[in-house]
DNA sequence: TTGAAAGCGTTACCAA
DNA sequence: TTGGTAACGCTTTCAA
């Protein structure tokens, strides 16, 4: 029973001198028995787990970083937990990293306010690489101070200057194949819906669909800035396209924003997809909810998890290594947005 | 530029015996100047600071820890990421630790799996708190093991044994606000859709919203286990009651529930509210959108996350402190699905 | 294979 | 207020 109110003494965890001690070895002994591959008699390694076991002796992982200037921890800097697509992204991404013994720090970093006082802990924390998976707010310059001299990987954006490692899908090839499919279920004016138009993660996807439109001999009916990546934002912009006419299919930079649109439109009246159909980008699961129905161009996130943690594992997104790009390939996924509830 | 391949030596950091060299002061005095409230004269500590902006000198966290035996990390223990209200809740919880100085360590995990190992690292890097956010997986046992000798809260479910120390929203007044809500518009047969029916967070909402059901002279059509909080498991349940017949108001244990049920009715031909009238409970933000205008009862968020944080700096949820269970008042937030379109 | 001992970069205590 | 020095708990030489 905890004493009424009373400071209990947090009993200190055991050391491994302790260990050493009860069991009549050196030390070392012991570092090494925890030691994967360390050169000791597989008996001795035995016999120290066992001990360590009952007494419930765990290495210091705070005292081993000092040591081997080593933390097993990645930052993760995000700044943008509405869009459903980054929780899922965190998600995979921090199992995938506890699989490799790697833990994540999460930075959750805010508009405005000081980057460099948010993004510190990054550098005084040591951390054995930073994933940034934030495609707005970071700038060039505060992007470079704070993967200065370390392992760092960008996903889903792409450095300005091409100086970072970044793991990102194809935004490309997606975009063209969502002109592509409005080509081939016989869409001719088309308008296209950014987020954030200065991202190079709408620039790509914008500037891909525009020039396919054009090779199909398409019209681009309007080109909207919605000035977020929000359900909202896809609400006014769809709205706005309908009241002006002369659009038969819209283009969304993701899929939050097409969520807004389709609702939007169908609140006023208009038929998605006989009237209007509705593409969007990223393949939340929410895209696949029958309600929306919404045909998208997946993000193969499990790959770019898998390609991010390689990167890291293997050392090659460390500092002085010559960064690169790499894309990855998605999914065009038909649904009742563009086809009907009656496609295959 | 890089050289081609090759890897360059990282740059060691500078430590505060090179920079207490430099000045020709003592390493002490460096590390006093970086302490706040340490005995040092004023001017001596601008040099010093200066000095370090100077050559870009930053304390290593690392060894701090290690003699402070104090490392400024909570341990965020997660599991269910798909639930929209759980991204959010991580998100104002990271920022409001950041603001205090503290960074989050994210544990994401998976059921199944074996759980101590996934948690072992809340241990051995020594954590100074542990926030549990997870409803569900974590059993008793486990999570004693996990929080023992340490700060520890659980967010939005209670300790079965009372032993640890739990912020959590008031879920009877919530399920009670919601059965009087049902009552007041007229509402008569209604029937209750669990999540996870054993978790405590279903069990207070289910058991006050039958009771108060009964003290209004209501009848309970129906109580479903849906199985899991998600969104299909929301529309099979409202399906399975639409085809039943004899309810005209479903209250579904979360909003992502309700969302599933909404859609689903809708789409069988189900007027909502006229048929049936929906409400929820947590308040995402997909609740208020147009589309769904989800009747729901929203979780103090906010508040939870400041009582939260309060708690871990001024150590009432220390080890030894006895632990208490604090509820949080919530609101009910009247929208379409109850009350159409035309309310106030 | 083993043990002893020197770091790792701080903080904290003790004199000065 | 300052500087010297012993922890903090591990990893990693270096000898044995």
């Amino acid at each position: 029973m905890a004493k009424n109110g009373t400071i209990v003494e947090k009993r200190k965890p055991m050391t491994a001198r302790e260990l050493a001690r009860m069991i009549g070895v050196s030390q070392s002994a012991v570092s090494r028995a925890f030691t994967p591959g360390a050169s000791i008699a597989p008996d001795l390694r035995e016999k120290i787990l066992r001990f360590a076991e009952d007494v419930d002796y765990h290495p210091n992982a705070i005292a081993s970083m000092l040591s081997k200037s080593r933390t097993n921890i990645v930052g993760i800097v995000i700044s943008d937990m509405q869009n459903p697509f980054y929780p899922a992204l965190i998600e995979k991404l921090s199992r995938a990293l506890q699989r490799v013994g790697l833990q994540s720090l999460l930075f959750n970093i805010t508009r405005g306010a000081n980057l460099e006082e948010q993004l510190s802990a990054l550098r005084r924390y040591n951390v054995d690489a930073v994933i940034i998976v934030s495609a707005t707010i970071l700038s060039g310059q505060t992007l470079r101070w704070a993967t200065e001299d370390r392992a760092a990987i960008l996903i889903n954006r792409v450095a300005e200057d091409a100086e970072l490692n970044c793991v990102i899908c194809d935004n490309a090839e997606g975009a063209r194949a969502i002109a592509d499919h409005f080509h081939e279920t016989g869409r001719r004016r088309v308008a296209y819906v950014a987020g954030l138009s200065h991202t190079t993660t709408n620039r790509e996807r914008q500037n891909a669909f525009i020039t396919r439109l054009a090779e199909h001999g398409m019209t681009l009916s309007a080109l909207i800035d919605s000035g977020e990546y929000s359900y909202y934002a896809g609400r006014n912009a769809a709205l706005g396209l309908l009241e002006r006419g002369g659009t038969d299919a819209i283009f969304f930079a993701n899929d939050i924003l097409a969520a807004g649109g389709i609702d939007a439109l169908r609140e006023a009246g208009a038929r998605v997809p006989e009237d209007i159909a509705i593409a969007g980008f990223d393949d939340i699961s929410m895209a696949g909810w029958p309600h929306y129905g919404l045909t998208t161009f997946r993000q193969p996130v499990d790959t770019i998890v898998d390609v991010a943690i390689t990167m890291i594992e293997d050392g090659s997104c460390a500092p002085g290594q010559t960064p690169g790009i790499r894309r990855i390939s998605g999914e065009l996924i038909k649904r009742s947005s563009t086809v009907g509830p009656d496609a295959t």
